[in-house]
DNA sequence: CTGAAAGCGCTTACAG
DNA sequence: CTGAAAGCGCTTACAG
């Protein structure tokens, strides 16, 4: 298909990548000088670096990570475990390659499906393969099978099955969730009902324990917590399943594709967002300001977090401490879904 | 932060990976004979084999990537180009990674913002960089900018902004529209209107030109093409921008983003769906069943077609002939945002 | 059938 | 300030 250049031969249009050798050739210095001067390690007369990293820019010289990476006994690469989930994982593995890419880490991407214990095998088995310095999973992992020993490189967890890994956790923090009750509260609703997400995502149990205790500090009525998992479905069947008189209430969907089917429900109940139902979902999916009536929902700077992930694998690897994070990820937006609000009222 | 094993340390619990020689010792055989073990290729004398393989796995020898690569000149590593735009990537990410994983490859995740133009030069950059054998965009890049010596490793596109490339194309297949809308003339429409995608993705314009060809061959009122983008505000403004007789009108949205947002433009309108528009979108979004109404589209497999635009690309790293495929990767999907159809037009 | 040896392209003490 | 040399862990002709 492409012409193989001859192995003989001596026109300088070779179609192999230049090395360091011949950087070194062309530019009249041995081959250590030109990683020298390449590095900035070791002392080099400045003239001699500037001409020779001249030289290799002329070549179009890269150097091989490969032979790098024996020789100085690392990888330079950093596991990224996903799958197959939530829409929103993409945009935290752009955060993730962003901070990787700077700190001078390639990313290997894995995609892995199967039970929680079969994921976890894979980041352990990453862990221990000595092929990457570290691994960040944006699922849900088991600590109990999440055996690491020294030889294995750190795992960080975005979403663990619990508190024992080395979790970024934001993405958990379901604290303005106490908001927007509170919020719903004052404006005169007594009836509540959370649909909750998957029971292994740790923000999905954040969401339900935030809910149950403020609930309970309010003083007002849950008709209780269903559903497990991040569907419409799961909203819509919420809803079906509901006694007819339950309105008004107000639902608490774990987020906005579970919000979605919600909306889905309740006009297949007859019921009118927001006069007889308030609905709040999370995450301000794509659709979220465009459904009828739009979503209140609390919007996740996934990016972000993806970054946030990233900077805390990265200062794991180097034993560094872990930067610490003060600008909220999550904010609340009101929109139709939830009626309208006194802006005494709105938080 | 872990302990770190002392250097002179001769007992077996070595924190480093164990090498070949390291299996080589342990099973009294020279370190060759443990590659060609490993290998299977050379001869070997089959108890030697079963030997050293039993010994290997009982020390949990995994071989060094970088030292193979660096000897058998080849990575083993291709590059997936993705960035931040429609949901459906990471699904491509997921069946791309699978094949790889199968045929032996590892796979470099590159999130590349920015023009068409920067994104490009990304692609070519990595392409000649020799540290990947084969690079999968799935952002659109610029023809005119690809230049790919022969040195360069083989690009793929799946989306590209002319057909140059080897572009998988399978995507950009709007075959499927003309059905759609020559069933919606069979049920009694004869006014369309197109809301288009961003024109750099093949796949927005062959949707566009598909509908443009069919409404001119049904001989149907066309009130043309406008947006440019996949996105619901598009949609939306649509709609607003139409004349109030517009309706019964049959909108043929790019994808459901857009579709999401001309049911939303619809309802402030005071337009019904399906009374007075009719509405379909394209790639099943995870919402699109739960809309009011619900969204008739055309599902794509976006996991397939990761699959086969990496096959594509492993063919080509490979020299060989790419796969033919046969097995449609697009179907079309009947819901109530285009009303009742009678069994007989409904392909 | 098995082993000794070269070499892939780097980094880094060490000598000059 | 510069260069010769060792060695990272493999694969693969080649000799025995």
């Amino acid at each position: 298909m492409r012409p193989v250049a001859a192995r003989g031969d001596t026109v300088s249009m070779s179609a192999r990548q230049p090395t360091s050798h011949d950087v070194a050739r062309a530019a009249g210095v041995s081959q250590s000088t030109v990683s020298y001067a390449l590095s900035g390690k070791g002392t080099i007369a400045p003239r001699t670096r500037e001409h020779v990293l001249a030289v290799a820019a002329s070549m179009g010289y890269r150097p091989n990570l490969a032979a790098r990476s024996m020789r100085t006994q690392r990888s330079g690469r950093l596991a990224v475990v996903t799958g197959v989930t939530v829409d929103n994982r993409l945009r935290m593995l752009t955060g993730a390659a962003e901070v990787a890419a700077e700190a001078g880490y390639a990313v290997d991407t894995h995609s892995v499906d199967g039970t929680a214990e079969a994921r976890t095998e894979r980041v352990v088995d990453l862990a221990r393969s000595g092929q990457v310095e570290g691994v960040l999973t944006f699922l849900p992992v088991v600590p109990d099978a999440l055996t690491l020993d020294e030889d294995s490189a750190p795992v960080v967890a975005e979403t663990a099955l619990d508190e024992q890994l080395r979790t970024t956790g934001e993405l958990a923090d379901a604290g303005l969730l106490g908001t927007v009750i509170s919020a719903l509260v004052a404006a005169g609703h007594r009836r509540f009902l959370h649909v909750a997400g998957p029971e292994h995502f740790a923000s999905a149990r954040s969401r339900r324990d935030v809910y149950l205790a403020e609930v309970e500090r309010l003083g007002v009525e849950s008709l209780g917590v269903v559903g497990s998992a991040w569907s419409p479905e799961s909203g819509r069947e919420a809803m079906l399943a509901l006694p007819d008189d339950a309105p008004p209430l107000a639902v608490i969907a774990a987020n906005d594709y579970v919000a979605l089917g919600v909306l889905r429900g309740a006009a297949e109940r007859g019921w009118s967002v927001p006069g007889d139902l308030v609905v709040t979902g999370w995450d301000d999916a794509d659709f979220s300001a465009f459904t009828t009536p739009s979503l209140t929902t609390i919007p996740v700077d996934f990016v972000e977090a993806g970054r946030r992930a990233m900077r805390r694998l990265v200062a794991a690897v180097r034993h560094e401490e872990p930067p610490a994070h003060t600008a909220p990820l999550q904010r609340v937006v009101w929109r139709e879904s939830t009626g309208a609000l006194t802006p005494a009222v709105v938080p």
